[in-house]
Order: structure tokens, then sequence, then C-alpha cells
DNA sequence: ATTTTCCTTTACGTCTAGTAAAGTATAAGT
DNA sequence: ACTTATACTTTACTAGACGTAAAGGAAAAT
């Protein structure tokens, strides 16, 4: 008579360790798509270069889409800290620089081929929104708020609507692939979206930060 | 003997009307598209539709991605008419409202299906931007010279990138679906570009509509 | 009526998604 | 050691779509 499953006795083959698969198919949705494009990247061709079987695949993940989202979520999950030493505006600078250099890698190509695969499958669209790009958000726009404490941004400044004037261009070429998205664009978009936000008489101190205004 | 096919005289069947097949080959990708994402589309539906054979389809298009963009091309050429009457600001304005109202149709939904396409087939992307994208924008930083000339805007004004901080967001929004492209975003987004840009003591004519900021 | 050309219908071969069925491995229990 | 229960893999299959080839029907000139 088997026992209840009441505590960590089961009967039967354990199962395997999850960790050590997972991370073999990973590698290999993550190795095809630097070949090819999502489009192209068959189930067949993920079992085999990791080595197991289709059904296991499908075992863990609902869809190709799932897979791959679960490729980006497994190694692209990192949010740049920035310093809060420095000014604002350098924050921005420096997340703009690491986001330009990310989108000309593998990273940049994941999300486009996400982005499209969404097109025909709302859920990627709104998992990459609420689990990556909204999280992204949240640490610029706490940014640009700490800016506009500060005093070096206006205080009529609506954060978010600043971050899309920057980062949307950005993530259009990313996706028309035309003209190329090199650091200079980058710059140009900070440039020009702190053209009408930037507190003319502000200062950086030399940690950057000074005390909020009192009134 | 058959005869050189030197004039209008050919022997045998003559070329059926293109312009008739083509048209109700295009309705019935526009029918579909309004039903189905392109990735969903097939060519055989469209044959079945249009009432002609799948053979026809590839002998003048050939592929699933030129017919969509033979049709984007065939609906959505026209370029809106801006008055030069108006300040550069108005024109830009009234730009954008168009763009939200297209963006949130067919129009809209068939260019996120493009550049969704695009991810796999390069050839599409360009296409699209050289045919379509290219030439809509050459008209809009036209619009905004005019207003560097007549001193609306400043001098150092570089009208590509002001374009593109205001329009790539809506086509981001586009393409990411969430948030929803509403008509104010539009309005927010030319508000905040033009902080920076905008000439201070420039006085519109009376045409000049002065708005408050909408929270 | 015959010929010539174009076009459509039908049918096929291939590829891929996703699933079902059968077989193999690894543990506990006796 | 041997059975039993469970997890996993391999193989094979169905269904659908692409893209093409072959055959037949339609419309003109001769």
């Amino acid at each position: 008579m088997p026992r209840a499953k009441s505590k960590a006795v089961h009967l039967g083959r354990p199962r395997s360790d999850a960790a050590v698969s997972h991370a073999e198919i990973l590698d290999a949705v993550s190795e095809l798509l630097k070949e090819k494009p999502a489009r192209d990247l068959t189930m067949d061709a993920v079992a085999k270069r990791a080595g197991v079987g289709k059904p296991t695949l499908y075992k863990w993940w609902p869809s190709k889409g799932a897979l791959i989202m679960a490729m980006f979520h497994d190694r692209f999950n990192a949010i740049l800290e920035v310093p809060e030493a420095t000014s604002a505006e350098e924050a921005l600078r420096t997340r703009v620089k690491h986001l330009v250099a990310q989108c000309n890698g593998l990273f940049g190509k994941v999300v486009a081929d996400l982005i499209a695969e969404g097109q025909a499958d709302p859920s990627i669209l709104k998992e990459l929104y609420e689990s990556h790009i909204r999280p992204r958000r949240a640490s610029t726009v706490a940014d640009i708020e700490r800016g506009i404490a500060s005093g070096e941004f206006l205080a009529a400044t609506d954060p978010e609507l600043l971050l899309d004037a920057i980062v949307a261009p950005m993530y259009l070429r990313l996706l028309l692939r035309h003209p190329a998205l090199t650091e200079q664009y980058g710059k140009q978009l900070i440039d020009q979206a702190l053209l009408g936000i930037r507190t003319p008489k502000w200062r950086p101190g030399r940690r950057g930060k000074r005390d909020a205004r009192s009134a």
C-alpha cells in the first residue's frame, strides 16, 4: 500500500533537477536566437540542441512564445544599478548608454522578437510589459523624481512622459533597424529632452545631491 | 505561325484585368486582417475569399509579407495635407491627432503587423521605411523647418530629433498596446517636446491656440 | 473550329506545431 | 533481489500551412 503523499516521501522516480534541464533548454534557445529570428525557431531544433524531447518542452512551457519569454526572463532580468550620488542627468545618461549597448546585443534582438511575436499573442506583450518594462521604467522614473525633488529638473516635469520621449525613439530604431541605434543618438535624445526640463540655475554640488529647497 | 508580339496584337487569351483581381485580392487581405493578426493569415484564406487560386497570389507577390505590404501601400499611401497657413505648432498638432486616429484603426494594426513580420524578413522593414515612413517624416520635417524659418522654433532645433521624440512614443504604444494610445497622450507629447524648442517671444497669429496643460 | 495563351483548380511534398502512446530510468516497499 | 509506482524520453502521429507542379478550362486571334 503506498503511503499517503504527506511528507517528502514520494513513491516512484523523483522529479529530475529542473534547474539543470531548464538551464540547458534556455541555453539552447539563447544560442538558436543568436542565429535566427524567433519566427524561424522550431521546437524541434530547441529540443535537439538541448538534448531533450519535445514533450519535455511542452511540459514546462505552453508555447514557443512562453519559452522564449522564459529565456529572456532568466537571462536579462537585471536592472542597472545607478549610484545615487550622481545627478539625475548623469543617471539618465548612464542608463541610456547602457540601454544602447544592450539593444545592440542579443537583448535587443530578443526584445524585438518578443514584441513581434506579441502582435499575434497579446499575452506576450502583457508579460513583457509587466515583468520587464514596467520595473525598468519605475527605476528610471525614480531617478527623474529625484532630480525634480533636488531642483535639478523643473517641478512641472512629468517623469513618465520625459522617459517616453527619450527611450521610445531608441526602441523604435531597434524595431525598424534603420537608422542604426548609436550611442550618439541616445545622447542627442537626452540633450533635446532636457532642453525644456532642466532648471537653468541649478548647479550640481560635487556629490551631486543638494538639499531640496524649502519653499 | 504566331506573330511577333510587336504591337497590341497578341495571340491567345489576353491578360485578365489585373486592376480588378488585384483589388479583390487586396480587399480580401484587408478584411482578413481586420479579423486576425498577420501571423495567422493564410494564403489559402486570402485566395478563397478573393475567389482566386493560390498560384495567382504567388504569381504577383512572392510572399505573404509582400502581399500585406501591397495592400498597405494601396490603401494607406495618403499623406495628410496640412494647410501652410497655420503655425508649425498647429500643423504638428493636427498631424499628431490624425496619426492617433489612424493608429487606432486598421492602419495601426497593419503597421504593427508589418513591423512584426519584418523582424523575420528585413526587406519588409526596409520597404516600410523607405516607402511609407520616410516620406511622411519628410513632410512633417518640412513643417518643423518652416517653424524654424519663421522664428517660431529655436534655430538650434533638430527637426528629425524633435519628430522622433513626439512620434516614436506613439508607435511604441501602438506596438506594446499598453498603455492605450490616446489623443491626450499625443497632446502631452507635443507639449513636452516643444517646451525647450518654442521661442518665448514668438506670437502666433490669432489662429494660435493657447492651451492649458491637462494634468 | 483550332490554336495559343493565360488562369484556375486540384493535388502534392515538405515542414512545423502540438499530442498520444509506448518504452526506459529511478526511487520506495517487500 | 524483485515488484511497483512515478517521472521522463523517444518515437510516431495528426493537422495545418506553405509553396509548387501538373492538368484542365476560358478567352481571344486565326
